[in-house]
DNA sequence: TTTATGGCTGTCA
DNA sequence: ATGACAGCCATAA
């Protein structure tokens, strides 16, 4: 058992061609003060398992620089095979893309 | 127990 | 808009 266990689920949960952030994450957790935690619990996350993390990014919408080289191109290459499309300045509309807990893709 | 290290975020210049 | 700083806090050593 982890507090990871939390995020694992919520991340699981989140639709194709969707993403959040990694303070939504720990909003939706009930720890708005660990966003970062959330971003840890991702770096750990065993590619065993089926976790989208490629589907959570900053607040920005960007996508963030992890440990080993070339993941984040793997992730936005990820998101884009979902659909998810990538401005000039390599980020997602949140403001379209942002997956919402209560709510369904438009 | 204390330090160091982050896939972050919000505020200020 | 971008860049620098300071909080936040769990994990690892």
């Amino acid at each position: 058992m982890s507090s990871y266990d939390a995020i694992y689920s919520l991340v699981t949960d989140i639709p194709m061609g969707k993403v959040a952030t990694y303070g939504q994450i720990a909003q939706l957790i009930g720890q708005p003060r660990h966003a970062r935690q959330v971003g840890y619990a991702l770096a750990a996350t065993p590619d065993d398992l089926e976790i989208p993390w490629h589907r959570v990014v900053n607040a920005s919408g960007e996508v963030s620089r992890r440990s080993e080289p070339g993941g984040d191109e793997l992730q936005r290459s990820l998101l884009e095979g979902e659909g998810v499309v990538f401005d000039e300045r390599d980020r997602v509309c949140l403001s379209r893309f942002q997956w919402q807990r209560w709510s369904e893709d438009a």
